[in-house]
DNA sequence: TCTATATTTGAGTATGTGTTCATATAATCA
DNA sequence: TGATTATATGAACACATACTCAAATATAGA
């Protein structure tokens, strides 16, 4: 009998021992749905890398163009537009064009929000 | 001359053309320590983890003990030991034993404010 | 149209990471 | 003490990912 897949289960048991069945029932019932956690999960990596959240964090000051930001993060343009790309898949950050000129922006606040929670978390212990 | 490392520089021009010069300076002056971007890039990327999120999901509902937790995400006992570890180095999860059980529960109020704040930017779109 | 500038994209590579499996530790009970 | 339960830990492997480099778009100006 082979163990469960890395998902979450739907079985009573799952085949697993399980001390408090009751805890794990209620779990799931006010779980979100799983593509949504997926995302949310996505949503958190890609802020958990040191360029992109610097590339956030300076987008906090105001738009800037792709050889601005890196300029102030210290990687290359290419590296900036690849990560660039991440953060706009996401929809953390989005983009004007002037002429030859691109110039990112924060998408909305709630991803200076989670800047700042994340910050109050750190700073509070 | 070799391209820059992959660190925030702090010299003015840092050998890469940079258009808008002021807005460098700018979001240079409004930085976090770069420690403190680290950390709080690290405390983003544990929640980016699918099999982290669910258990730091199911632990809002209140705490649960680690194969109760196996049951709920769908993995083994030590795969959710392992990601435990990731949680409590972060202070994002503590725990308490009672007996050769031991109780998970989130670490304060900010993790799931941290949450409720992804979730929100995630369904306004 | 030709050249220059600003940014993007794809391939390649080196490094990081989540799981499994086996083993170790910690606590309880006989 | 010895056996059992609950959890932690270390090594190994398969997979993901961030950067570099080269080449491709896209816009502006001559």
């Amino acid at each position: 009998m082979p163990k469960p897949s890395p998902q979450p289960c739907d079985e009573p048991f799952c085949e697993v021992r399980t001390i408090h069945l009751d805890r794990v029932i209620r779990a799931r019932q006010e779980a979100i749905s799983d593509p949504l956690l997926q995302r949310l999960a996505l949503t958190y990596k890609i802020l958990g890398d040191p360029t992109r959240l610097r590339i956030v964090m300076a987008l906090k000051s105001g738009e800037m163009c792709v050889c601005d930001l890196a300029a102030f993060v210290g990687v290359s343009e290419s590296a900036v537009s690849h990560q660039l790309r991440h953060l706009r898949d996401l929809t953390l950050v989005k983009h004007r064009r002037d002429g030859q000129t691109l110039y990112y922006s924060l998408d909305d606040e709630h991803v200076s929000d989670l800047i700042k929670i994340g910050l109050e978390h750190l700073l509070e212990d």
